[in-house]
DNA sequence: TTCTTGTCACCTAGGTGTTAATAT
DNA sequence: ATATTAACACCTAGGTGACAAGAA
């Protein structure tokens, strides 16, 4: 009934350890979270939303010598919790299946006291988010049907460590070569460093390099 | 119950006559059609839309020389009529009401064949905007009150002439000056270019100009 | 002649990881 | 030590009028 888009690529991610920036002002997930719906109800109401829940109880430190992640302790204080509503919620059925739901507009953040409604997260912890639809029932006793009404979705694949900074250099150049926002860091052939790593694309060794000048001389402080 | 937003703008726009650019790929309206809503019931659902009708049944063309437009015969076979519902659309009262309702993901076309849902206007005739305003009625013979659940607003400073380049000058220059995009042609000081005209605004003479080098030299054809 | 089209430099707006500095 | 922040170069994405070339 819903299905996970980019499956691979949340795949390559999950291999080596998804980490997610959060950042004061909000940062959106790479990969995004996408999914395609199935068997609603063409003309009945529904609202998407996502959330996420804590994996663990833990707070966890990156091992830079071992290159591996490791518990450092009991979880911090657990975030206000908060959920994403889908943007063109509510929505009919036909609405929600005829294309990608995409939750491009999620944003995560560490700040306790944020006000742009974005998702709060501790940094360091591990979260697994959850995809919810929500038939809007507006008949008398709506209570009684809150259950069937309720239903949700958990790709495990999508389970990730908020960071402030990435800390795996794998997932640092996994996210360079498949985001296109980071085209500006991809070590490649100007020419030709368009294409994106998407399931089991090949990987054919670039003998060019780009190489940009380092800031340590441009930012003159 | 429909206050047009930025209306000192589109009164100078007006006076000198409002001309919209029309291209095959959809351009936008510059000022973009903003309303302040009120009087809607908080928890009824309304479309908000708008359409374009014709001012009049003429063709016109523009004198360089004098400045001046004039009739250039009767108006050639109208366009196919469209309309652009607000993407918000359906919201409650609530919502619309909330905040200016701003038409900026319009478009217009010259295209016949425009297959984007774009405005298709016909370009050297004239046209009046109309916004509407549409109450989501899904009682027994709401075919009745058709009427009263539905309201349309002109207003009379928003109409203009549909072009494929501009042909007025002064239209050009308050364009330029006054849409932020268009920044790059202002010809003022680059440190201090910022303001737009709005309302009655300050036109204090600049006295250094901003001059790119002419796309001549640049364009190698 | 008059009008339309396509390309361009130049913007707005905002999403990336990098880096140095700061905080804890 | 470790974690966080803020400024930055470099992108994506797309809205401007200018201009030259084409079409009617």
């Amino acid at each position: 009934e819903a299905r996970l888009e980019m499956k691979s690529l949340w795949n390559e991610f999950n291999e080596l350890g998804t980490e997610m920036i959060v950042t004061k002002a909000g940062r959106r997930m790479f990969p995004t979270f996408q999914v395609k719906v199935f068997g609603l109800d063409l003309d009945s109401e529904y609202i998407l939303l996502m959330d996420f829940v804590a994996v663990d109880d833990k707070r966890y430190r990156y091992a830079f010598h071992t290159s591996s992640w490791s518990v450092a302790g009991k979880a911090d204080a657990s975030m206000p919790p908060r959920i994403h509503v889908h943007p063109d919620s509510p929505a009919k059925g036909g609405h929600w299946m005829k294309q990608i739901v995409s939750f491009d507009k999620l944003k995560l953040t560490n700040n306790l006291l944020d006000d742009n409604g974005h998702i709060i997260l501790n940094s360091m912890h591990r979260f697994q988010p959850r995809f919810h639809v929500v038939l809007v029932d507006k008949g008398r006793d709506s209570v009684l049907r809150a259950e069937q009404n309720f239903k949700t979705f958990v790709f495990d694949e999508t389970k990730f460590t908020a960071v402030t900074a990435y800390q795996n250099h794998r997932i640092t150049q996994l996210k360079i070569q498949s985001n296109p926002f980071a085209k500006g860091f991809r070590d490649c052939d100007p020419e030709e460093c368009t294409m994106e790593v998407l399931g089991t694309a090949a990987s054919a060794s670039r003998p060019r390099s780009y190489h940009r000048p380092s800031s340590l001389q441009l930012m003159g402080v």
